[in-house]
DNA sequence: TGTATTATGTCAAAAGTTCTAACAAATTCG
DNA sequence: CGAATTTGTTAGAACTTTTGACATAATACA
């Protein structure tokens, strides 16, 4: 039961009903091809004259393109398979991290193509933005012949302003009020250049995923490195709250009196299971509390930790096993908070999952409020399947099968 | 951007855009009530003829009736002014609390017939089923006339699963998967009985208020009494979760090590702000911690405690206030992971409200992530408002204006 | 091999919307 | 009293989904 808001309603118009039939087309293309107009006519409980007039659209608009036909095992006229064209266009990615930034191009459903590059991130944004148009145009002359780039879709480790493209605070940057999009928006005008936070866009990343075992639509995705980014989907949407900050769930106390975070307060849940905690952790020792210190590759990473885990050192086992811990407590309060239907969780610990999973789920089950919600589905999104690059490209690609605003 | 569930869509029908139009319509007569033809199509910027359409269903369904023709400065025509029918039928709203239950009639517009009555609520589900049947026959026939009841809304401090309607676990009523809906459903056979835990209910009365300055479509509803319940919504839509237990923040921790709460784990925010906890800081002992006790009239209340503070009882001004403190400690987390544009607060504390307030906004201010956060509007809402009721009204009423699903 | 059967995809007309434009009704202004 | 102006209605245009019929294409079986 949704309310209508009074004040920002769509009325519905003579092409409304067709173009929510044409969103619901292209997503079940998208999500099961290759697919007969036939079968599309099936599961859109609707008539094949329909699914043709829709599809012969998408044909004329070079959406969709057939394919060979099917063979059938029943008889009857062979289908003719229909196929999202996906060589349409292309988009790019970017994930802007402390130390490096990665790129990535893929075509117009997300497949990627050639390899994902990475430069240095340079910490002066002219100097980023000028560095990053250079490597953009690279990519592209390098990769999509004649494909045009239907956009650009760039992921930062901070708050934005949506609207504005505005980077309010990313704090491994250093990078306060920031605007990078005006000046690629210049650089690139034609194509869309959109901006996300990564937490946000990592959850965008599983949404849109076509490998997903089943379709969830509402899910979590708890992203655990420098910082703890979580991004939340609901019904479908990713909630943003009034000023794109919403899902902030780093910031959940495990102890208003515990150790000092980056953000500023005391005992957050960052402050317990990010890389750094869990390092000081083992050391000891604060490695630089307040604010978070890039790591350089010299350094000893929390992957180095996990190695030296797995060679039975026993203090590093401990540390982690401890962070494991602080993991579940403040999964657990996501978990009361949202109930959602599968928590993603990703970052460098999740390398170390076989070691933690008992520990996590054991205090996720001593703090959420009932059994079921303890026995919610985690799946382990690894560092290879680069899910804030899959967001970024989310980001762009996925527009195209949004839900229409209507009512 | 809303992805549409491949699983679970809703494809448009031929009658599908004037299904959204309708309910639009209906939600601005409601909101805008009185309002003319003429203004309606100004407003959801269409025609005249499409409204002359859509308003005349309204009124061979009597869901909508002219009145009194509005009289207008300028020359031309005067308007006949549209009303949302709200003699058409009644709705009852039953609240159950661990001492009593309160019930109100209202018309189908929401607006209150006669007077709140309330009676001890029997522990036994049996047992209260019946009674609660036969003070709701009593108060229909004495109110309501001729008109229908179309419908019974029950909120409940507790949590249960929607769609069989069994209350899975009520604390404060010790009941344990206990179904009073089947036995409802059976006795008011042809009127829907719709159930629904209080904390979500208060944060549908708030949505679905029409006396609201603003309409907020993102909103927080924290009620604190004997336990702390929350409600969220979002997008116009309440957030239920897959089991329908999202929104349980009052079990986030404010400290994983702090005293042990009604839910078993420790620290969680309930334990440090539910009137029980406030009440056991002021008599410097443990009132019972594990499981609340329900308060008898007898015994000393939190309203005592309120009392005694404004009589300059510096202790109990003590305890009131670190609970503020601790109460905008858990609404900042709140405010960090929802970023709604408005947060609603009831229960009997909102009563020390201009005692509290300072540090409440202090310490939401210490743990918000930005400026803007920390200066989220918060409304009271005191009790003499009856969220609760409200909110069992609204589970009855609303139905009829909300958006069809679609996509 | 030939015919019956069956599934796919298309087409034209029916039914139900919104939208346009014209018009009747009602009121004020000069 | 007529011009101007606003409200509410009506008929038809434009665009949907839906229905039923039909051409197309393949298999099954006699």
């Amino acid at each position: 039961m949704r309310k209508i808001n009074p004040d920002n309603f769509t009325v519905a118009k003579r092409g409304t009903s067709r173009e929510i039939n044409r969103q619901i087309a292209l997503t079940l293309i998208r999500t099961h091809q290759p697919i007969s107009r036939a079968d599309l006519a099936r599961l859109m409980e609707t008539n094949r004259a329909n699914v043709t007039l829709l599809v012969n659209e998408f044909l004329e608009e070079n959406l969709v393109r057939e394919g060979a036909q099917g063979t059938q095992k029943v008889r009857g006229r062979k289908p003719t398979f229909l196929y999202i064209n996906s060589q349409r266009s292309t988009a790019v990615a970017i994930d802007v991290r402390a130390s490096r930034t990665f790129m990535m191009i893929t075509d117009s459903i997300g497949k990627q193509i050639g390899e994902i590059v990475s430069f240095p991130t340079k910490f002066d944004p002219q100097e980023f933005v000028a560095s990053l148009g250079w490597q953009i145009r690279k990519a592209l002359k390098e990769n999509t012949g004649s494909m045009e780039c239907s956009g650009i879709g760039i992921v930062i480790p901070g708050m934005l302003d949506r609207r504005s493209g505005v980077i309010l605070h990313a704090p491994t940057l250093r990078w306060r009020n920031v605007n990078i999009l005006s000046a690629l928006n210049d650089e690139f005008a034609g194509t869309d250049v959109h901006i996300e936070n990564s937490g946000k866009a990592c959850a965008l990343s599983q949404i849109w995923s076509t490998r997903n075992e089943v379709s969830a639509n509402d899910i979590v995705f708890v992203s655990v490195s420098d910082g703890v980014g979580v991004g939340v989907v609901l019904n479908g949407e990713l909630i943003r709250g009034k000023h794109n900050t919403a899902g902030e769930f780093g910031h959940v106390p495990l102890s208003i009196d515990g150790p000092q975070c980056a953000c500023g307060a005391n005992g957050c849940w960052e402050a317990y299971v990010s890389n750094l905690a869990t390092l000081s952790r083992y050391f000891g020792r604060n490695m630089g509390g307040g604010q978070p210190k890039s790591i350089d590759a010299a350094e000893f990473t929390i992957e180095d930790l996990i190695a030296r885990a797995r060679q039975s050192d026993s203090r590093a086992l401990a540390a982690i096993h401890s962070t494991a811990r602080y993991l579940g407590m403040g999964l657990a309060s996501i978990i009361n908070a949202v109930d959602p239907t599968r928590v993603y969780i990703g970052g460098e610990i999740t390398e170390a999952w076989d070691m933690i999973e008992t520990q996590v789920r054991e205090a996720i089950k001593e703090r959420t409020l009932t059994s079921d919600l303890g026995e919610v589905t985690i799946r382990i999104v690894p560092a290879s399947e680069h899910p804030r690059l899959r967001g970024a490209v989310a980001l762009v690609t996925a527009p195209a099968f949004a839900a229409p605003k209507v009512a």
